[in-house]
DNA sequence: ACTGCTAACGACAATCACTCCCACTAACGA
DNA sequence: TCGTTAGTGGGAGTGATTGTCGTTAGCAGT
């Protein structure tokens, strides 16, 4: 971590920075918007992908990068693919609160979670066995109502 | 998936064939002794690595075939490791019923839990949203006692 | 508006866990 | 003991993610 603000110039004055607020560029809001689209996870691959066909491309990194960023803002959710694949979702800038997710594993729909009662379950257990500095991870799949129909379709027709 | 269990010879006798059991292989005793050994999660790597120490490597295909094979038959947790890495921890023959974990950040330590409330939980949120199928993942993450001890030692240290 | 500093880009190389392939070996029932 | 074939392993291949570094473009200051 480098040494941020205080900033000595050449010319001996010596100013103050605020907190250093990251640029705006066109890259960084084409991937927000197009997670934000999205209705559940994707993988950085998949925005990739996305941003492309929509005619404005980004680096595969530049992509990377957002995500990351966008996951250390508290924006973006990030969950490890049964597969092993990180895949994000966006979380409005409001909806930053902790929040477990309910996922459709063949379209990948979410509906977020919250439950007081697992979060006390978690410390509960933790205390129990005399563990600190507690986090958990918690995600539910399954597949969701529409899927299930599209599935059964598919099988009339064989 | 293959046709077993039904076997008909070039000579035209008919045999039935018991459960085709996997044959014992010194590699295999091999990868679920170090496994076995393990106090927490290690990865497929780490387990070929040690098994290359102890003086019988083992070809690493073959370590990610019997870790594989130990998960499909509940003999062995699977979770994907932070940074997307699959871990592999053994569970006793007996212990091969639905559970969770709380593992130690810091040295692996892990401590098997149950809770038929977080169960129902799960069945009653897919429940709710209509989703089938339904599996879910939960793992607690924390600091064990002993880790937390040796922290404070090195702090005082400092 | 113009300029300078440097964060942010992006093409490409590199890493790395994991899977495939296939000739070869060894477990084990007959 | 013998034949069948599951199991082995080295090496090549895959695909996601990260690192590099010269170039580009926000934006604060003038
Ligand atoms: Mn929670
Ligand atoms: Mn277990
Ligand atoms: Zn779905
Ligand atoms: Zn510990």
């Amino acid at each position: 971590m480098s040494c941020r603000g205080l900033l000595i110039t050449v010319t001996g004055k010596m100013q103050l920075m605020a907190t250093p607020k990251q640029r705006a560029t066109v890259q960084g809001g084409a991937v927000r918007s197009v997670l934000a689209d999205g209705a559940g996870f994707s993988s950085a691959q998949d925005i990739h992908a996305a941003l492309r066909l929509q005619g404005k491309p980004v680096g595969l990194s530049t992509v990377y990068r957002h995500l990351q960023s966008l996951v250390e803002q508290g924006a973006a959710d990030v969950i490890q693919s049964p597969d092993g694949e990180a895949t994000y979702r966006y979380c409005g800038e409001t909806t930053s609160a902790h929040h477990h997710h309910l996922v459709c594993r063949k379209c990948g729909h979410t509906e977020e979670v919250t439950a007081r009662a697992i979060e006390r379950w978690a410390a509960d257990i933790a205390s129990k066995f005399d563990f600190s500095d507690v986090d958990h991870t918690v995600e539910i799949f399954g597949t969701c109502a529409p899927c299930r129909r599209t599935a059964d379709e598919i099988a009339l027709d064989t």
